[in-house]
DNA sequence: ATCACAGCGGAGACTATGGA
DNA sequence: TCCATAGTCTCCGCTGTGAT
């Protein structure tokens, strides 16, 4: 096996700090620099072995493989890949009553010949992660047409077993029912493998859907995992350069391919450990603060639905001592305050959101008033306070009205604005 | 005792978005 | 092109409170 390797990094004419390697199974490789096996009717073609794909096969037929290690401390971006074993642990907050360790995770990433989820969109590649024997270890099978599908499938449900949590980004919806439904095609079976999934859109998205333009893994990993990819393929033009090699036979420009999809799993790897690290309360160790106000009240939220209820106190606090947040920020805070009985900090957040918008009296300083409107007439019984909290919010709705287009909504908001004030001023008169 | 209203929370509809 | 997910919005019923 060693030899292999030497072979290997030869081939690849460089040291590098990763190996490719062939990784112990049960699947026969066959490699070109083996002369005795060049007449092999399933040789591999020479260009493959530029960028360490080997010839795999087993008792269903040949597909192709690349295997490639990274040690642990390997950095992609901010995180070094050793992380993954602190950060685990805290991912189980996906799966309560699940407990969750490095090694059992697989990340996956397929390349595919289109978008559906239909029977005719293929994977041409899978892309698997996993932690073994102290290395990070990607490997990526292709076929080279549709009839080694069943092979590579085979060899992929070999590994699924392994493994009982799946980490994708957006795989609950894409990469996973693809997966199911070529196993079924392929008459492998349903239901072979019941993955706990990590999918990391959704939390992203919890997260990053207001301070991110998008939330894209190429974005995400740029702009928050300090990941820079350079020269990458981009996905979306996987399936046309599949096809040029489907069309012309020669492998090159799907090296490419291979190493955006290698991109791809490190980046999974390095969200894994950003949301372990933040699910296991080492908010401040491990990772560097959200600076943008929404990004921490977000992420704070984000934790308190995922059951670790005592962790966002620091993020909240850290907020609370920003001198200017958007006024829509600060009143989701107070909803969560208020839905928590918080009402403290609640009032002093409705308050700086009005403050914090003189000029521009928005949606977030009308509804910071209505509740505080509400706060003083039914908590504090103070109807005169209530009140001068509805009229404020009852001039800007009437001058927005006057600059816009009264449609049925504003109009019935306007009349609930003049119920409550006509309510507190004959409660305000009772009290005299 | 009865009624009206406000507030709240759950259910269901709707929408935007990511994956190649 | 499709669809799971999460967020938003709307509707409805329940509860508490205050007025009659």
């Amino acid at each position: 096996m060693s030899s292999m390797r030497d072979r290997m990094n030869r081939l690849r004419g460089e040291s590098t700090k990763v190996d490719i390697v062939a990784e112990e199974t049960n699947i026969e490789f066959k490699s070109l620099a083996e002369p005795d096996q060049a007449e092999h009717p399933d040789r591999l073609s020479p260009g493959w072995a530029a960028f360490g794909v080997e010839l795999a096969t087993n008792e269903t037929g040949s597909f192709l493989r690349r295997v490639t290690r990274y040690p642990m401390d390997y950095r992609h971006g901010l995180h070094a890949l050793q992380e993954l074993y602190a950060a685990a642990p805290g991912l189980a907050a996906f799966h309560p009553s699940e407990q969750s360790a490095a090694e059992q995770i697989l990340f996956l990433d397929l390349e595919t010949t289109g978008l559906g989820v239909g029977a005719g969109n293929v994977p041409f590649m899978v892309g698997i992660g996993y932690m073994s024997k102290g290395h990070f270890v990607i490997e990526q099978t292709l076929i080279r047409h549709p009839a080694e599908e069943r092979a590579m499938l085979m060899y992929l449900a070999e590994k699924l077993q392994q493994f009982s949590f799946l980490s994708t980004y957006n795989g609950k919806t894409f990469d996973w029912p693809l997966v199911e439904s070529r196993f079924i095609m392929n008459g492998l079976g349903r239901k072979m493998w019941e993955p706990k999934h990590l999918d990391f859109l959704h939390p992203a998205r919890s997260i990053w859907r207001n301070t991110l333009v998008s939330c894209k893994l190429s974005h995400v990993e740029e702009e928050r995992l300090g990941i820079e990819r350079v020269d990458d393929v981009p996905g979306s033009l996987a399936p046309q350069l599949y096809f040029q090699y489907l069309a012309d036979g020669n492998p090159a420009p799907l090296e490419g391919v291979f190493k955006h999809n290698e991109t791809d799993m490190l980046s999974l790897a390095s969200l894994a450990i950003r949301f372990g690290h933040l699910l296991n309360g080492n908010i401040e160790a491990y990772i560097p603060l959200p600076d943008e106000p929404e990004e921490m009240v977000r992420t704070g939220l984000w934790l308190e639905r995922m059951g670790r209820k005592e962790l966002p106190s620091q993020l909240f606090d850290l907020f609370m001592s920003i001198q200017h947040s958007k006024p829509s920020t600060l009143v989701k805070l107070a909803a969560r305050d208020k839905k928590a009985g918080n009402w403290g900090r609640a009032v002093l957040l409705w308050q700086k959101a009005i403050i914090h918008s003189p000029t521009h009296f928005g949606p977030a300083a009308h509804e910071a008033s209505i509740e505080l409107a509400m706060y003083y007439e039914h908590k504090l019984k103070n109807y005169d306070s209530a009140l001068s909290y509805v009229n404020t919010a009852f001039e800007h709705a009437l001058h927005q009205s006057s600059l816009f287009r009264a449609d049925t909504k504003r109009k019935a908001e306007l009349e609930a604005l003049r119920n409550r004030i006509a309510r507190l001023r004959r409660k305000a008169l009772k009290t005299i």
